[in-house]
DNA sequence: TTCGCACTTGAACCCTGCTTCAAGTCAATG
DNA sequence: CATTGACTTGAAGCAGGGTTCAAGTGCGAA
């Protein structure tokens, strides 16, 4: 037998919609390895970069980034998105840990509204206007 | 004087666009105190509504989420809102800190071609072929 | 008085990551 | 031979959160 994998198979194995596959493709991100009667046939090899993408998505990075490390020339290229999106993640864990902080603080107000009559809102509210621009 | 501010002066002031103040108004979540020759003025106090509602923003709350903690008749709606974001929020962190172990683990690897050439990545992605259906 | 800037409006546009649609093709099954 | 179901295409649509545009108004400064 051929080996090869049709579409549909590949999405139910990756867990993604054709579409998603066919949208994939026209971003450069994957491709089908062979055509049998106009249908787009697969090796596992490339079931394996879908998946990748998958995770490479879900470590929070954008598919032109993605489109990068897969197409990059060489190691060092490809690093370097990774290494970026590293900082960057290690940012918005901070970011989203300070978040979950102030909405734990602001879930112990007993005010209808928080924004104008809770006194520990206030204060955060007051840090925010006398911050520095953006 | 008046007191009240300039659409502009509160754009200044929470390091926001007045076009995003004026989108904000027409979803429902912020309205000016009153009108001068046609222009918005808004008073300190719903200056201080557009920093919170920046601040919920920053909890990954969408302005629907906002609009129903703002205009939320009780403490118990909007409390309700806060805490199931607040659940949310603490799984987002923990996906997070896992992408950035991958990620980091990803950038260990000493391949041009991460997805198919490196055996750490590799059992990652086994892991997802063979994970149940999301 | 004329400049120039901040403001007004509604409508259209942007971006990301897909999904959906219409119309048509192919292979196997009954 | 007709149907069924998975596939093909390009184009359009969606959601969220805004931004941009065109055309016009108001007001203080020079």
């Amino acid at each position: 037998m051929s080996e090869l994998l049709t579409i549909g198979e590949v999405a139910a194995q990756a867990h993604v919609a054709t579409s998603t596959i066919r949208y994939y493709e026209r971003r450069g991100l994957l491709n089908p390895d062979a055509r049998q009667s106009g249908r787009r046939r697969y090796r596992t090899e490339t079931l394996r970069r879908l998946v990748f993408i998958g995770m490479l998505q879900d470590a929070g990075l954008s598919l032109d980034d993605i489109d990068g490390i897969l197409n990059a020339a060489t190691v060092a290229e490809w690093k370097a998105i990774g290494g970026r999106r590293l900082e960057s993640l290690d940012e918005q864990i901070r970011k989203l840990q300070h978040a979950r902080e102030f909405l734990a603080l602001a879930l112990l107000c007993r005010f209808d509204h928080p924004a104008t009559d809770c006194k520990i809102m206030g204060a955060e509210i007051d840090r925010r206007l006398n911050a520095p621009a953006l």
